[in-house]
DNA sequence: TTTAGCATTTTGGCATTCCAAAACTCCAAT
DNA sequence: ATTGGAGTTTTGGAATGCCAAAATGCTAAA
């Protein structure tokens, strides 16, 4: 009721420094990300505490704190008896998070078109215009990245943070699925055109028309992986895969 | 390659209790959202971990674990200086996420027409009848209570696990302002009708239907929680009330 | 009365440690 | 070769202690 500093956000002198030092939990929780994303530690992998925390250079209170929060993400389950490992989802629920997601970009399109910038639209079809141009040069991992980013600024010109944010976890959690999927050259073509569309609803910021678009465009996505996978799937069968 | 046990899921000789077992973590984790619900941990106030890990009888260590989840939950955030608070989201923030909900129960209602049985749909009746029936009778507590249930029936009947997973995380993100919304009598009329139409679509399985009805519905929820907080807004804005 | 600054207390981050339970090893019995 | 089980190792859960940073209280100068 009296004494209240309740000036935190001043300027600290430093630019563009005002968020919360970083502690080992966030470090942590960033490179477990990068180690799942890019297989070094594979889908149902066994993770030890201790092993992993030395290996980062840390202590397993950080560390524990860290798989806490990618556990939140859908990155990594406990097994019943409480023994972390990374996340290996079946190709049913790589499905159900595809269906979701393809909800929350719909929706992310329609909300941006009633606010995105000519800068941000110019944006996205500038990413647009690099998948389409580079299709046959780029290598498969930069064109799936400039999807990526190409779907990343349309949820973010949504303006809407929980939607950012729950759309991110999504798309962390779907990011291998989708790449792997990506590799299929097959399907290239219908992948552009909806692009397009995309694009072009969104340049005349008709909210109905970019939702359905983005939605269709999901639901495609649905059907590739699980063709993918499948094949994926049965080529794995042949050796001895430990799930 | 060669040991597996791989029998992880045999009957454990007790019945339905095949979960890892309860941690401290998770007790706490718990306890907080119902402190957090209850308001016995008010919005924003400042949480000790010492105070609050001796309240619960146990040490920092499940704790801090606990508040981490909530934290990704949306129910705790910590300040700049990594002093956690019990969240207190501005009206603006209520309703981007209420915006997302209603995309995520509108997405439920489409998938569960697909294959919701006749039994659910007979439970969703019947919490529609039970809230139209007690509308003069039963307290605001009570009818808040049934009508969570009713759309927690309906997301749980699209079969979907990270829908359900994650309509439920927004849900305890928006309890407390979802239920001082509905302490206002006003607008009961329309609410009333809207559960109508949302149940009478998913009963004919329709689920363009059923999907508008919800999304009209959540966008009216939208609107009366802006009505409902803006004047509880205006009514402690008399009083010298600490943010 | 307000404010600047110093001293004290409180706070969360993190490392370390102990412990019970789970996992693994290995050998004997079938 | 397979199985059963005792003994050992490894594992995560949790408590505790220390530390630097932040918050708070207090005093004195303006």
């Amino acid at each position: 009721m009296s004494k209240k500093t309740d000036i935190t956000d001043l300027d600290t002198g430093e630019l563009a420094l005002a968020r919360p030092r970083a502690t080992l939990v966030e470090v942590a929780a960033d490179k477990l990300r990068e180690l799942i994303l890019l297989e070094k530690l594979p889908a149902g992998a066994h993770i030890s505490e201790r092993d992993l925390a030395a290996a980062l250079g840390i202590s397993r209170t950080p560390l524990t704190r860290a798989l806490t929060i990618l556990e939140q993400d859908g990155l990594i389950e406990y097994s019943v008896t409480r023994r972390p490992q990374v996340a290996n989802p079946r190709l049913d629920e790589i499905e159900q998070n595809l269906i979701v997601m393809g909800a929350l970009e719909a929706l992310a399109g329609e909300l941006a078109c009633a606010c995105i910038t000519d800068a941000e639209i110019e944006q996205v079809a500038e990413y647009q215009r690099q998948i389409e141009a580079g299709d046959s040069t780029l290598s498969p991992l930069e064109s799936f990245r400039l999807d990526m980013q190409m779907h990343e600024a349309i949820v973010q010109a949504s303006r809407n943070a929980p939607l950012i944010d729950t759309h991110l976890k999504f798309n962390a959690r779907l990011w291998r699925a989708r790449f792997q999927s990506s590799q299929r050259r097959s399907g290239r073509g219908q992948t552009l055109a909806e692009h397009r569309a995309i694009v072009d609803a969104l340049t005349r910021r008709d909210a109905k028309a970019t939702s359905e678009a983005l939605r269709h465009h999901l639901a495609s996505a649905v059907t590739n992986t699980k063709k993918a996978l499948q094949e994926d799937g049965k080529a794995k069968d042949r050796n001895t895969e430990t799930e």
